[in-house]
DNA sequence: AAGCTTGCCGAAACCGGTTTCGGTAGCTCA
DNA sequence: TGAGCTACCGAAACCGGTTTCGGCAAGCTT
């Protein structure tokens, strides 16, 4: 490259970098040689001299497992392309436990494998943040935490989304409107169930704990929560979901109550999960764009690296509402639901694995 | 380190690498000065004399979308955990279409990102295969392929599980035994098409191609596949699907046809996708242990990329029958249940999103 | 005992960049 | 016209390793 265009490799990797100290005219010229010949300064000869790779590091927990699988992929491909625009890579690694985790990112960031971190799923007390930021190493969260300072982040409003949710119940006539929570260590469920509540008081509804479940993580506990809330002495005639995964849950405590979601009872939940689609009805949902978040993401943590400080960092973005089959007006008061559950209930085992017959019409 | 030891750093580096001209008795006192002050040598910084900066190359490609997803996770797990045992790290980066898989490939190895690449979801004819052949970059398939010169691979014998399964259905008693495969491109997919055809054959069953849907890719496509083959005249009692996902679609097709899958038609699947869980009832498959085998493939990879021949590097595994629910004795025969689908045709409109009622027993 | 190996390690070049330090040509200004 | 700046670039040190080369001391021949 240097002897290309007749100069020394110091003043070619000089007018590369934007050096004030070269004329106008050879950085031109360098760069347009360097675009010709489709040069790049290998990023690990760089990092030899300045510490940086040109990497982003992404540690996934698998402990989480499948809760990671519906939005990864798409995640991934919003990371890579953007990291991929300016040059950088994104280096993988897992971890197995919060222990595992810190010291899969230590050594990561001793081994100088990664120059940042994203942080997906942050919890309300998170031990990678504590860790980042006392070793002084720039990271982003995806979400937010308790203790934001020193932390850059991008969250999708998901407490502005639950508000919506109830409101729209609200509007198609629900009153005893019920609300299943995540994990309750993740700050996105605090943030969900305080939209959940808002949403309740611009509605000028009542807030009554017993309607809701909290740290209900996977499908078969989004079912058992649902036959939880329908079982009640006044059920909940619409149920709000903070994810997709537990809101399938519902339509195995559905049939097997012999309900039918989108009339006895109303769902809305969030994520947009493919599988949403295929459900019967199909999940009215609050869809989340990963792709464009792990891009974006990605842009402000390259730029956190760089040197911007952190408070010049801090994003939010919408999700949006795809109504499909899950929601419409109550077709029966509570009390109607209450004893249509009653009487199902005693009409069947307790055992809910009995397949339930389909209709022959 | 290395004056921590009293030597030069050049000796420090033989010693560490195994060079011969190092007694055996410094080797030891570096080693264990090594890791008693945590000294890993900085992969960026070989990788300026090496070449290699100890880091495996993964590209996913996002058009199949959620084709990844099941088990993404799992494989980024063993890959990560296979590769942090020796050291390595992963890269992953993606591409949304032939062209630029290539061109993403080349990216990576002409920026020493990579030393190698794992290449999941083989086609019979790859050009991934012929790009890395060619350029003498080494690789590893997560499958197999027309060609097999110069090629390393890991599989796992879905053909054998498909002999399996329709020996077992015949063991039940099944005597018309359908085939649903995926993608025509996929290798897997021709493979396990000999298997279903070769244990039809070990079976003594005819095979008719009129039993068998091609490139059924998605849920939706199942659901399309089975009410296909359900609408024949002499409908099969037992379908085998290439996939998980596509069997899924199975159980809306038989919920909206009345049938009860694991009686009226028998279904078994393959890949293990915790979906199958939660269908009613839960999906017969064969099980595929994909964190083994990504982190097998990245420890083959790694010995390719240390020199071994690619001939050593070539190894199997078997999936593994989970039996769960949606397999069983065949209940009507093959002419009852044309009679049955038939009469369910008829009792209801062609638009088969209607929402089945549940059965309130 | 002198010469030759052999074993073992230090010295130094090298990898491909970044960054500091100096030097020179051209310009300005007294 | 000569001193002093300034703009610009070359030279060289440096980053943390790897690899080549050479030399010294001990052991082995003859």
């Amino acid at each position: 490259m240097a002897e290309r265009v007749g100069l020394t490799k110091g003043t070619v990797s000089r007018a590369l970098n934007g050096y004030p100290d070269i004329s106008e005219r050879t950085r031109r010229r360098v760069a347009r040689a360097a675009k010709q010949m489709g040069y790049t300064p290998l990023a690990h000869a760089q990092a030899i001299r300045t510490g940086r790779v040109r990497s982003i590091g992404l540690v996934l927990q698998i402990s989480e497992h499948d809760a990671h699988a519906p939005f990864l992929t798409d995640f991934l491909a919003g990371v890579t392309t953007a990291a991929s625009d300016e040059g950088w890579t994104l280096a993988v690694a897992t971890a197995n436990s919060d222990r595992n985790m810190i010291d899969t990112i230590s050594r990561l960031v001793s081994e100088h494998k990664a120059d940042g971190f994203i942080l997906p799923r942050t919890l309300t007390d998170d031990p990678r943040v504590h860790h980042l930021r006392a070793q002084n190493v720039p990271f982003i969260l995806y979400g937010r935490t308790d203790d934001l300072t020193g932390c850059a982040w991008f969250d999708i409003l998901g407490e502005d989304a639950m508000h919506q949710a109830v409101m729209r119940l609200h509007a198609l006539g629900h009153r005893r409107i019920g609300f299943v929570n995540g994990g309750d260590e993740y700050n996105f469920c605090q943030l969900r169930h305080q939209g959940y509540l808002d949403g309740l008081q611009a509605a000028g509804l009542p807030a009554d704990p017993g309607l809701i479940q909290h740290n209900i993580r996977r499908t078969a506990d989004g079912t058992r929560a649902t036959q939880a809330l329908l079982g009640l002495a006044q059920p909940p005639t619409a149920i709000v979901f903070a994810t997709d995964e537990t809101a399938l849950g519902a339509f195995h405590a559905a049939r097997d109550l012999g309900l039918e979601i989108g009339r006895d009872v109303s769902v809305i939940a969030y994520d947009g999960i493919p599988e949403g689609l295929y459900s019967h009805p199909p999940l009215t949902t609050f869809s989340v764009d990963n792709h464009a978040a792990g891009a974006r993401l990605t842009t402000l943590l390259i730029r956190r690296i760089r040197g911007e400080p952190c408070e010049d960092l801090r994003e939010s973005a919408p999700a949006r509402l795809i109504v499909r089959g899950s929601d419409g007006p109550p077709s029966i008061s509570s009390q109607a639901l209450a004893l249509k559950v009653a009487v199902a209930r005693s009409g069947q085992t307790t055992d809910t694995k009995t397949p339930s017959k389909g209709g022959t019409s």
